[in-house]
DNA sequence: GGGTCCCCGTTTTTT
DNA sequence: ACGGGGACCC
């Protein structure tokens, strides 16, 4: 990894002749004015499709093209590979051409690629390999192990998130304050952290917190370091600002202390990344960090119906921790205001499923391609019965999001040999492989190896070699170790010689890995050699080994093929930055959407969680169609749940409510729609509808001094409370059975078809 | 050293 | 409902 440049001072351009800047007259005044300022610190807060992108990519062009620095003294940053690319390909063609020498990429990347250079100021070399998660589980479990945690309390990616938040906030072992250490892990939190770093030190290896930790740490015990880099970057510009971690923000502070022009750009109604390290308080406290600030909003909106835009608008006013924006239509006078947003609640998921599926087919059928509709969730699981829905209609789809290539386990597997190969001492990849296929090398054996890698400070490969001199392993496992070793020698030996996907062709068959998925009848195994295959065919995008290497560290390819046409499904953390002209958003239930994890974590989760139901309301150009199921299938068991408090805090004139009949009071009545009101109805306190959700509910109504209207068939409901063991009951959905137990609301009932089944009363009646 | 059974957990997941 | 991982047994 040789970075073609010089951290010796060079002096910006001189200021020239300017080529015109045409680009400009494509900007509205705020984003022009966003773009112009060039010096000093500046805020751009941009509110969801008003060019954020676009006043980005053109201020960085402006900048080279005003020859106000160098390419090379330039640092873009973005978190993602994709925004970093798109970036990229933008500049280009706003300047006619690709720029070279700029320092555009993700955080991640860019501080790998300081790191190398400084490597050996952390205890590093400078061809440390970048763990990731699966890595750095399989580590953190070595280094628990001799401490006798309890591994129940505390598997390993319970202390794995400890760490990340750690580093996250910019903490090293030695900066972790006592008590905060001290709950987690029983009071060892600290001592195993400090040896978790100690063992990557000695791996020569990093995870993803330590390239921005590492930075951080030599920034501030070499000024000499940190003044190159400070003269070197003469303007740093950051995308999604409002997802920065304390870490990522310390880091930008100490690169443009120098010349301080930082220009951040973000929204903080979508910062929906708070359980990952990020902090809101980053971009709300911008003004106070950086004195000077130039503040710039951009709240002119070119996506979405000035409908949909006021429903947003009015959920997000709910929040209290923001800066506070509004978006407008960037077509203020028009007479369209579009479709309003229609709320529906439906009585179970697969019901939601049926009326999305039924409304994209007709919405194909008035013209919107598949590819322009988009359905949002909350979880994954959620997909699930929109696939089945849309595989039953014929409707081709495509799920975003999953299981990223480089992730599947035979890919893990692959990768690991050409890591070995490449380096030897690579532990983990090691640990892996040894065994994989079978060798005969089991547990005894590897512990053998790693007392004896543990007791001399050397790493497996070469312990490996120390342990075949003596008469430790049993002859048989001898035998295999010293065959395995001697095939990685073998192969080391045609690094040079050889192609590199010619020899990772090589390895993969002579180490008897495709071969073991051959063999495998289990109905995964094709796939996964087809995965095998693809990987080779990746690695031929690359000039050498290594290079394929580091990109499989900071690079997830999950880019989709688009092209094809197919209805979108993912999570709403998976659609922010993308639009369609429509958009589904089900499961809006209290418990799932706000999730009842965030509900746990108090205002601030819940605030994140309105954040995020906004990033899925302003995906939508044209549309968007919000559900909520009265029923629903959680981890196998029945739930009945109740509409989001987000629906309750939509503003009335840019929403339309519908419900089937009597969900949320009694059921079963057919008929109509009901009264739309009835759709937030909340029973009587004592009623069977005395659940978590409900008490939330009322709790909500309450506070805001609503009245939700009565149930209408209260005393019904009330009479299921009657309902006791051994009457026959029925169900609209599992038809007759007999109570066979009661706990608290649940019955436990024997369906004749149905089976046996634990229901909420409230969901039969009296046969 | 390898197979089987049971129990736990199950929101979101850039790098 | 269901998968992954650990404990336990052969």
């Amino acid at each position: 990894m040789s970075d073609p440049f010089d951290l010796a001072e060079v002096a910006p351009p001189p200021a020239g002749a300017l080529a015109p800047a045409p680009y400009l007259n494509a900007l509205n005044p705020e984003q022009r004015a966003a773009v112009e300022a060039l010096d000093g610190p500046v805020l751009v807060l941009a509110g969801a499709g008003t060019g954020k992108t676009r006043v980005l990519t053109t201020r960085l062009a402006h900048l080279i093209n005003m020859r106000r620095a160098w390419p090379s003294q330039v640092l873009a940053v973005t978190f993602t590979n994709k925004a970093a690319r798109e970036m990229r390909e933008r500049v280009a063609a706003l300047l006619g051409g690709a720029v070279d020498g700029l320092w555009l990429g993700t955080f991640h990347a860019t501080a790998a690629r300081m790191l190398r250079r400084h490597a050996e100021l952390v205890g590093l070399k400078p061809d440390f390999s970048i763990l990731d998660q699966d890595d750095q589980l399989r580590l953190i479990k070595q280094v628990a192990e001799p401490m006798h945690l309890d591994d129940k309390r505390w598997p390993s990616r319970v202390l794995a998130a400890a760490f990340d938040r750690w580093k996250d906030r910019g903490l090293t072992p030695e900066q972790i304050g006592r008590a905060e250490a001290e709950h987690v892990a029983d009071g060892k939190g600290g001592e195993l952290y400090a040896a978790y770093q100690d063992r990557l030190r000695v791996l020569n290896a990093c995870d993803f917190g330590d390239l921005l930790l590492h930075c951080i740490t030599i920034f501030r015990a070499h000024p000499d370091v940190l003044g190159q880099w400070q003269r070197k970057f003469r303007y740093v510009l950051v995308d999604e600002y409002q997802d920065a971690n304390v870490a990522q923000y310390l880091w930008l502070r100490l690169l443009a202390q120098q010349h301080k022009n930082l220009c951040v750009v973000g929204d903080d109604d979508q910062s929906i990344y708070r359980w990952r390290g990020a902090e809101v308080g980053n971009i709300l406290r911008f003004e106070q960090d950086f004195p000077g600030a130039t503040v710039i909003r951009l709240e002119r909106n070119y996506r979405s119906t000035a409908r949909i835009l006021g429903a947003a608008s009015g959920l997000i006013a709910h929040n209290r921790g923001r800066l506070g924006k509004t978006l407008r239509p960037a077509d203020a006078g028009a007479n369209d205001q579009g479709a309003p947003v229609e709320v529906r609640g439906v009585w179970d998921d697969e019901a939601e499923a049926r009326l999305v599926g039924e409304d994209i087919e007709q919405l194909q059928r008035d013209g919107h391609p598949l590819k322009e509709m988009a359905i949002l969730v909350r979880a994954s699981f959620q997909t699930r019965s929109f696939e089945e829905r849309l595989l039953t209609l014929g409707l081709p789809y495509r799920v975003i999001g999953g299981t990223r290539f480089y992730d599947r386990a035979e890919i893990r597997d692959a990768v690991a040999y050409l890591r070995l190969v490449n380096q030897p001492d690579h532990d983990l990849a090691f640990d892996r492989i040894v065994n994989l296929p079978r060798r005969g090398l089991g547990d005894t054996s590897l512990q053998a190896l790693h007392r004896i890698a543990r007791a001399q400070g050397i790493s497996l490969t070469q312990a490996a070699r120390r342990v075949l001199e003596t008469d430790e392993l049993r002859p048989q496992a001898r035998r295999a170790l010293r065959d395995f070793l001697a095939q990685l020698d073998l192969w080391r030996g045609k690094l040079v010689e050889m192609n590199h996907v010619a020899l990772a062709e090589t390895v993969l068959e002579e180490s008897g890995y495709v071969d073991m998925w051959r063999v495998d009848k289990s109905p995964e195994a094709p796939g996964k050699l087809e995965n095998l295959k693809e990987l080779v065919r990746a690695l031929a995008e690359f000039e050498n080994l290594a290079g394929f290497l580091e990109h499989v560290s900071l690079v997830s390819d999950n880019e989709q093929q688009a092209g094809e046409d197919g209805v979108n499904l993912m999570t709403l953390h998976g659609a922010k930055g993308l639009e369609f002209d429509v958009v589904f958003l089900p499961g809006w239930e209290e418990g799932l959407f706000p999730h009842q994890r965030s509900l746990d974590e108090g205002e601030a989760g819940l605030e994140e969680e309105r954040r995020l139901a906004y990033v899925g309301l302003t995906r939508a150009r044209q549309r968007a169609y919000l559900s909520h199921a009265a029923n629903r299938r959680v981890h196998g068991a029945w739930q009945s749940s109740i509409p989001s408090r987000f629906i309750a805090e939509l503003p009335d004139e840019h929403v339309a409510r519908t419900a089937d009949s009597g969900l949320y009071a009694g059921h079963g009545r057919g008929g109509g729609l009901a009264d739309p009101e009835s759709v937030f109805a909340v029973p009587a306190p004592g009623s069977t509808w005395d659940t978590p959700g409900q008490r939330r509910a009322r709790a909500f109504f309450a506070a805001r001094n609503v009245t939700p209207p009565a149930p209408r068939e209260n005393a019904r409901l009330a009479a299921n409370a009657a309902i006791a063991v051994g009457d026959r009951v029925f169900h609209q959905k599992f038809g007759t059975g007999r109570v066979l137990d009661r706990d608290g609301d649940k019955l436990d009932i024997d369906f004749q078809h149905a089976g046996r089944k634990k229901v909420f009363d409230s969901f039969v009646t009296k046969a």
